[in-house]
DNA sequence: TTAGGTGCAAAACCTTTGCCATCCC
DNA sequence: GGGATGGCAAAGGTTTTGCACCTAA
């Protein structure tokens, strides 16, 4: 993606590693706050300040992704491989869809328009299996 | 789109009309406090929590569309004809991308999920004319 | 007349940050 | 050792809400 992604984090610490390992044993996209009960459970005494300093370092190093669309609160998912999201409109919930990204669209529209387009994200709503 | 979005606004009040034609009137996709400084000029004793509001009414109601992705402020874009949207990873700004909507693709990801899918979104994210 | 809408301000909510102690290289 | 990182708590920014008053229908 960006070179200057590369070197952002320093140092390893248990902390981090422990917030990476939750992102990358779920694939339910959760927020800020489930990540840090979740962290918890191994480290009791890490801050909630932490996670959100971590999880910022994390994206900023290409390690996860920052999800903005449905609800108020960022999600965050730590599949990097690419794919699409779909957001229940009645109870929110965000699952993987694997719908296979286009990057000649990228080009086509990036030319068109004259702007650098670096991703494309695309992302359904409407009503998950429980709910429609 | 959804008869569940008809009838939630049940008067016409000077503040909505005049948020709506802020809205309808610029397409920079703007924030809440925007809006709220725009529409001050011609109603300078409306409130940000009004605007806040009314604003979620005429979503709602399906008159205009709240948009997530950047920054971590909504934006409202009161063009609800269908299109894509741009973001820019330097400046923020984000901008329409004209690129036709694909209904095929929603038909064919809700039936291999067995979802029902309402409408889908693409966005782009890379470096504006200004930034590149 | 009256239910819905507004203005105001406080509260709620999510995220960031300053400070100092701690830890990793 | 020294700079990066973490814990804690306070601050910051955005959005929501309670309440009394107002207004469109």
């Amino acid at each position: 993606m960006n070179k200057s992604n590369v070197n952002i984090i320093a140092r390893k610490t248990k902390q981090r590693e422990a917030i990476l390992k939750v992102l990358k044993t779920t694939d339910s996209h959760p927020t800020a706050q489930w990540v840090y009960e979740q962290v918890r459970r191994e480290l009791p005494h890490i801050s909630l300040g932490t996670v959100y300093r971590d999880l910022k370092l994390l994206k900023q190093s290409g390690e996860i992704e920052e999800l903005k669309f449905c609800s108020s609160q960022s999600r965050f998912d730590g599949n990097t491989g690419k794919h699409s999201h779909f957001c229940c409109l009645k109870c929110n919930s965000v699952f993987d869809i694997q719908e296979p990204v286009d990057d000649a669209l990228d080009k086509r529209v990036a030319k068109e328009n004259h702007i650098d387009i670096h991703y494309h994200r695309l992302e359904f709503f409407g009503l998950c299996r429980n709910c429609r």
